[in-house]
DNA sequence: TTGAAACGCTACGTTGCGTAGCGTTAGTAC
DNA sequence: GTACTAACGCTACGCAACGTAGCGTTTCAA
């Protein structure tokens, strides 16, 4: 598994200027590889895509795509994982209810409005029945996400919004498994108002409270 | 998609003894294919699943099984359909929560213990991209789950347990969602006691009540 | 300048897909 | 029993993609 670290630079060596892995040959190519995947993904999906596409598309041969990706599961999370880089924080906006909104309403956005949506459509699967891939996934995007939310906790329960007890990664499931039963299953829609509305849901302006 | 009724019987013919198309030859060919694609599913999961080993190990010619499915696909989703079939409904203990936490604890055991889980990790990539796929879930695994619940929403509320104006579906969502996210993706543990604590997360017992 | 890493290219063997065409068997109706 | 028809078996394809081997060529950096 090439994709954590492509270059393989930049880890023990000593730091020259910018990075010159970065301008190389090997980094040229790479680039080549996944823009060509990119585009590929987003015409025919992660099911249509195939190695020897993306050598025509993007001129590298067939053979230097194989000395890097084992396969198009690799190549396609390659690309995703390279797509959810940047996720970002939720920033500080006084309110803790608007933020774990906004924490479900960035994830709708994500899927609805980028090729990450498709790509995960595609790797749900594998990544499901993948050891490895579930590993590279868990570590890059779940990881950050509950570590996204726990930050988030922390600030709410020292405003007093929360109880000290809340379970981060609980409520990190309950905020993003049911976009994705959604995504993935039910096909119910996943609008814009849908953060705000599971939040008031989970947070006392639904159910009653117990007997 | 000949998934829904194979054998093109019992619809709007009188209804003679004991359904005889379920002993005739079709029928019985139909158990040899669906018998062998659910072992194969069992021992190499539906990535691994090919129609002509199925064709091997049922001893049904390989264009007889593309007369029915027109893909692999299709007959993973045929055995997981004939699987899912009888359900059941939650039934009425006196206890609100206690028959929420039955939903979620059914369908984790569910997929741990059964097929379906193994099933439902290759297939959920097919049922997210291909519309079809997705109608025939949602009608006949999803809208169930609903009504499930709904009948469980409509007596917590006759008790009290419940306020009037609970939604159903978001709670259904709420449910399964993070049952089916630790299952494809997060990989967190989904042990006995998930959905007791799912529940009294949901219920007042997690965080505080709004500001 | 030179040496090693990275890349290109051709040519394979293989699997599995999905279909065509035609003969054979098993039930059904008379 | 005979005849008819749906269902099935069988062989033989053409095709797309996979993934690899072997060897020559280019790039870049010391």
């Amino acid at each position: 598994m090439d994709v954590a670290n492509p270059t393989g630079a930049g880890e023990g060596g000593i730091v020259e200027a910018a990075r010159p892995a970065d301008t190389g040959r090997r980094a040229r190519t790479e680039k080549l590889i996944l823009d060509a995947t990119r585009e590929m993904l987003a015409e025919v999906g992660v099911n249509g895509l195939t190695v020897e596409g993306v050598a025509n598309r993007s001129g590298v041969a067939k053979t230097t795509i194989y000395r890097r990706y084992r396969s198009k599961t690799d190549l396609a999370l390659a690309v995703l994982l390279d797509s959810v880089e940047y996720l970002g924080t939720t920033p500080d906006v006084g309110d803790t209810y608007a933020e774990l909104a906004e924490v479900v309403d960035r994830t709708i956005e994500l899927l609805n409005s980028t090729l990450i949506g498709r790509i995960m459509q595609g790797l749900v699967s594998e990544i499901a029945a993948d050891p490895e891939l579930a590993l590279a996934y868990r570590e890059r995007v779940v990881n950050r996400r509950v570590a996204d939310v726990r930050r988030l906790v922390e600030r709410g329960i020292s405003r007093g919004d929360l109880r000290p007890d809340v379970d981060a990664e609980m409520l990190t499931d309950l905020l993003l498994g049911p976009i994705y039963y959604r995504f993935f299953l039910s096909g119910s829609p996943l609008d814009e108002g849908f953060g705000v509305r599971l939040v008031s849901t989970l947070f006392s302006r639904g159910p009653a409270q117990g007997a």
